[in-house]
DNA sequence: CTAGGACCTGACACCGGTGTCAGGGGCAAA
DNA sequence: TTTGCCCCTGACACCGGTGTCAGGTCCTAG
């Protein structure tokens, strides 16, 4: 498919995706005028490139690890593994973290409903 | 305490404190020479501020917000209780976005482990 | 009184992902 | 072959929070 249908497909913009080739995430078959083709499996590659910039991670380390997700259940050299790792704990701490601020924000929401009940 | 102090005790930058006031999440008493000046509150305030970010706030929305949250257990406005009902969904969105990533990525780690040891 | 540190404002720069525009080519249906 | 849509590259702009510099004032210890 062309960039056009990768983009409706994913949600993504068009400059996004010929951004995120040209930061290594992903990548095309060019046809002879140079336009980009795609392969099925992009679709997927792309949503996973969202979802991981959905949860913080910058476009160097999706770059790097990415090779090492997609052919799922793969073992990864250990530079990979280790920033791995790094994710999953920045990953904890976020969740531990936005965990905290929900109870905070929460008690708020209750804190006023219960006066607006007792009014 | 001066603005120096008070970013030694939060953890952000001076720069950022006066970002913060400026952006009306903050507020600060000026002696007649200009200088800012807080009270002991305003530790706790910045810190809550610097929460508020690390999940994903913006500042528009905390200077909206944080003047009901620091007098806890006050009755908000419908308009704010929308406003962090809003907030408590994306909140929810984001950390069920996280623990998707991370069963993602973990499985990858435990493949990767698994195949050391069969090795 | 003076020196040095802390403070003031204003301005410009950065990052990183995205929008958008200009100027140009590709390609298929009519 | 023309019309109209899709695609190409390169460049500049934006946002939002922060760093940093310049040029100036304040204040406290010696």
């Amino acid at each position: 498919m062309r960039i056009g249908e990768l983009a409706e497909r994913t949600g993504a913009s068009v400059r996004s995706l010929r951004y995120y080739e040209k930061q290594g995430m992903l990548s095309s078959q060019r046809s002879a005028s140079g336009q980009r083709h795609y392969d099925e499996a992009a679709v997927e590659r792309v949503l996973l490139i969202r979802q991981l910039f959905a949860v913080g991670m910058n476009s160097r380390t999706i770059a790097e690890l990415l090779p090492h997700v997609v052919p799922s259940g793969q073992r990864c050299p250990p530079q990979v593994l280790r920033q791995l790792t790094a994710e999953l704990a920045r990953i904890d701490a976020q969740a531990e973290e936005l965990a905290r601020t929900r109870r905070t924000l929460n008690s708020m929401v209750e804190a006023t409903r219960k006066a607006m009940r007792d009014t």
